[in-house]
DNA sequence: CCGTCGATTGTTATCGCTAACATGGATGGA
DNA sequence: TCCATCCATGTTAGCGATAACAATCGACGG
């Protein structure tokens, strides 16, 4: 930087202002800072200027260390929304969602001087850490718990299993089993309560809920159950891998999708389109909510201060081949 | 820093040396910093002490913005790995392997002055803004171009696809094909070579290659040609959604999997066990991977430099259903 | 024609840490 | 007993940027 100012023939600290586009410089000595520093190939110290202003232009994002499809995709989708504006992703992933774990990476990032965290709180122990964050810390919680104050993005994912349910009723089945995610998940949560909300408006009683994990082979197992039961034609599940798993064990029962049994899903992952059928399924858009958190963010770290908003996105309902009307 | 030395009734100095560990030290003083380190609840800047040493505790990764399933479940594997070290993981994803973009990551990472470089470069462009790293920055490629001489982690594709085309082989199919990734991949070429040897080794010609992306959808497509064929009886397909797609493919033209044709993939993602039917695969060992780019990666930061080392991952065979005689 | 003000630039201190050198006391061999 | 040596610790000087304040200059109003 010195050698810069140097050639520029100004003081450095002048061009720290032309770095900062600061406002009270001439375009005359703005021009030549700037031709030094394309000579030079001079590229600022990020660290240096994360110690001067006790900030680091860089957003620390924690998320579960899993090959989940959500988390990923909103993953990919934040880091690009950040260096679209100038920011940098430090990821620190965690094996399990508890307090302790999440509470480290926290630290480990606030240790940085992030400028901002984006923490991805899918179940309540993840956002019992939230509180050891400083108050002058900005923060967004991705799917975390609605009842919280903080900043928060999160699919509408009641929405989403409520049309994915009615679209099922619609088809004409008089009921709809559901295979749920973990219970301590608020996706989950939310997605048994849109399943619940339809089948009421529909005035037929819920079924008895098949819990399982995100996983094909926890679907698989719920599928082996399903499929001894001739009167289930139709099964909404919480996600693509559970309905894959089902669809096997239907599948392997004899019991044909869709001629016997109505399978819907819910994330789209890409390959859900070439499941054997093509599944019927619930797109949330990742990229959207990665947008906005940023958005949320920034608007914190630029001091425009609104505690407690949220933004909510709605997902979209992809009709595929899973479908079709009741037996019979 | 300076209120942990007050408590403790030293100098920073001694803080900071207790702090990395320096020898010469009491236990006595060294128990008294630590006291007073909890105490205050004291944590390091780290923005500072990169500034000082002019090296950040942070592995910087390049990787592409994908949800390809190699690269994700290798970037996860990394962090955690990471971690382990007391190493952070700053991640630049780009959408496109060429070489600009890549090598404005590499700079923004070079700009926070990260400890060292992993970059999963499996194309020839990616591999080209290697060229742009300073010599003294720790660098270690995964899948990278055999033929440079930096640090290199790989897969042994070659040897997977070689198993996998055996394996298809000696189920008693006369010949096999191949749906391959793209072409500009590292991957794929090795996959297709794999398969050549295998080929030639038991004393067939290979039939026509047909290439492909790594998606489901042109999996899908090769999937509709490959159908066509009466005489096509095994197919191996150079990742698992590839294969997913040719099943559906051929699942439509009413050809059977494994009874008609038999179809093997590689990756094996969580998924492919739950397929209709559950594939066959050859599994990459992504978490030894990881370990490995750290090892190299530490190596170098440490300074034992030894430039040109490699490590390739053997993978692993993973016999499902989706593999039977040839019929008749 | 002078004082005041705003625009532009320079000077100095500082962020929190580590590196390099300085210091002072205990140790041990001659 | 004395001096060289080593160990434990302290002191000082940066790392490369920004912040706060100081200085210079021209313009403008009275």
């Amino acid at each position: 930087m010195t050698d810069v100012a140097r050639l520029a023939g100004v003081s450095h600290q002048t061009v720290s202002r032309v770095l900062n586009g600061h406002p009270n410089v001439t375009t005359q000595t703005r021009l030549r800072v700037h031709a030094a520093i394309t000579e030079l190939g001079y590229r600022p110290n990020r660290a240096a200027r994360a110690l001067a202003t006790g900030r680091s232009q860089v957003i620390g994002v924690v998320t579960q260390s899993s090959t989940l499809y959500g988390p990923a995709a909103t993953l990919t989708a934040l880091q690009q929304a950040a260096v679209a504006h100038g920011y940098t992703v430090s990821v620190e992933s965690v094996r399990d969602l508890d307090k302790k774990p999440i509470t480290e990476a926290i630290g480990r990032h606030l240790d940085q001087r992030v400028a901002g965290l984006v923490v991805i709180a899918p179940v309540e122990s993840a956002n019992a850490a939230l509180d050891n964050v400083p108050d002058d810390v900005p923060l967004v919680t991705i799917d975390g718990d609605r009842r919280r104050t903080t900043e928060l993005v999160t699919v509408d994912q009641e929405a989403g299993s409520h049309a994915a349910t009615r679209h099922l009723l619609e088809a004409g089945h008089r009921t709809v089993w559901h295979v749920s995610g973990p219970e301590d998940w608020f996706d989950s949560r939310d997605r048994i309560a849109g399943w619940r909300r339809a089948l009421a408006e529909a005035g037929v009683e819920a079924p008895p809920l098949m819990p399982a994990d995100w996983s094909a082979a926890s679907g698989y197992r719920a599928g082996q159950v399903l499929a001894r039961m001739t009167d289930v034609t139709a099964v909404f599940a919480a996600n693509d891998h559970l309905a894959l798993g089902i669809m096997l064990a239907l599948h392997e029962r004899g019991r044909r999708v869709p001629e016997d049994v109505s399978v819907v899903g819910f994330d789209d992952v890409p390959e859900s389109a070439f499941y054997i059928p093509p599944l019927t399924t619930v797109r949330p858009d990742f990229d959207a909510a990665a947008a906005a958190s940023l958005d949320l963010l920034l608007a914190q770290i630029y001091s425009e201060k609104q505690r407690g908003q949220r933004r909510i996105i709605p997902p979209r309902l992809v009709v595929r081949r899973s479908v079709g009307p009741p037996p019979g």
